[in-house]
DNA sequence: ATATATAGTGTATTATTAACACTTAGTCAC
DNA sequence: GTGACTAAGTGTTAATAATACACTATATAT
């Protein structure tokens, strides 16, 4: 094949990359897949690839995400750019990532043809990542930890329809530590964010709980 | 010349754009050049240019900075990433954006070979910009305004010493909002960054006010 | 009927934020 | 040197927000 892109400059290449959280099992998991090319093939990687060169940026990480693991409609922020020269091997790579949230409800993987595998791990068990990508997931959890506090974006982990408690033990996961229940309540409650859909949920032997829907589910506010 | 730098697929080039914020006359002003080459041949700019094949993204942001305007020894954050396909005429461009800040004490002009004029310009009196500017300096002033709230990002913008009525009128102007004095210094003082010099500074027909240093001036924190 | 497990609820305390006005120490004009 | 002027400097009170804390309700299981 003839090499048509020719420059007069050296240029980098441009990827995107993305840290998908969701909530299973009482944990906080995030998507990767397993790398089926050079470099670091047979690894474990964030989902990601390079930019097509008249697609946003945005675009790019949607497109490369479902692509790649079947994954699509779901909350998505850019993060940060990273570009040490040497963070691939291959070229000069400028990556600019994201973080997305999505609950488990609305997801249905599949392995996409570039990766090989994709899977959730939970953040405790994360196995050895390519390039710098370890660095990309902990600046992404700190954020979405540090969100929680002034946004709603815990939100967008929630299924369509749940309980307070449920709500309460996303709140704990995300930022590591335990809450009082009537404190919590107080305050979630105060958003104006939820409404009770009159159903309840028997999940055990106890009294069941009131089940709630968010009033803008796709809305993130900025709160406090 | 030949044309070197070939590749299989397209590449975009990779730029940095720097807003360069500054107080002068109580003012918050904005460091721009008038571009010296097309596209927007004479029109106002943020200070800003190609990535170096293996410079780092901050590196370039700093170096560009410099030769464009001679300003150096700031503090700078990322801001965000641009990318949308047509926010440049010649190929695409993706523009990993910085926003920093400098005390006018700090600061030697002097206007670099790339750019023709190197003008600050109150942020009420911006003119028409090139490429999406406007939009990158909308968002760091957003940014800005927002982390006086939290952070100590303001500091960085006084001289060496100063009064708390500057500092005062620091915020003010940075939030678009009148402070109470008395919370003011309240507030400010807890936060244990400030020291007495000793000194004071005579400043019109009234009570000389007291002269403040920071006691980390290279360092910005989280507080509240 | 009883044991058990989570849902659900209110009040008192403390900490933080907001509102508010007068005295002090200089300069300047006369 | 007296009085007018100007910004510096200073505390208290009220309102609001955050925290600590324990019992009752309603289901299931035996």
């Amino acid at each position: 094949m003839a090499v048509p892109y020719q420059y007069k400059y050296p240029h980098p290449a441009v990827t995107t990359d993305v840290a998908v959280f969701t909530l299973r099992n009482q944990q906080l998991q995030l998507l990767l897949i397993r790398r089926a090319q050079e470099p670091y093939m047979g690894q474990w990687a964030l989902p990601g690839g390079f930019l097509e060169i008249d697609e946003d940026l945005d675009s790019c990480a949607k497109r490369e995400l479902k692509e790649e693991t079947g994954v699509a409609d779901l909350y998505m922020e850019q993060l940060y750019t990273f570009g040490r020269p040497d963070r691939d091997p291959r070229e000069r790579v400028i990556s600019v990532t994201y973080y997305a949230l999505v609950p488990t409800d609305k997801l249905t993987l599949s392995a996409g043809s570039d990766a090989a595998e994709t899977v959730w791990f939970p953040l405790q068990e994360l196995p050895e990542l390519a390039f710098d990508h370890e660095e990309i997931i902990l600046l992404a959890r700190e954020r979405l930890a540090a969100k929680t506090h002034y946004s709603t974006i815990a939100f967008q982990l929630m299924p369509e329809t749940f309980t307070l408690s449920e709500l309460q033990s996303v709140y704990e996961i995300l930022r590591d530590e335990k809450l009082d229940k009537r404190n919590f309540r107080k305050w979630v409650l105060a958003l104006k964010q939820l409404e009770e859909t009159g159903g309840k949920r028997r999940n055990g032997n106890h009294r069941p709980a009131k089940i709630y829907r968010l009033t803008n589910p796709d809305r993130v506010d900025i709160v406090r």
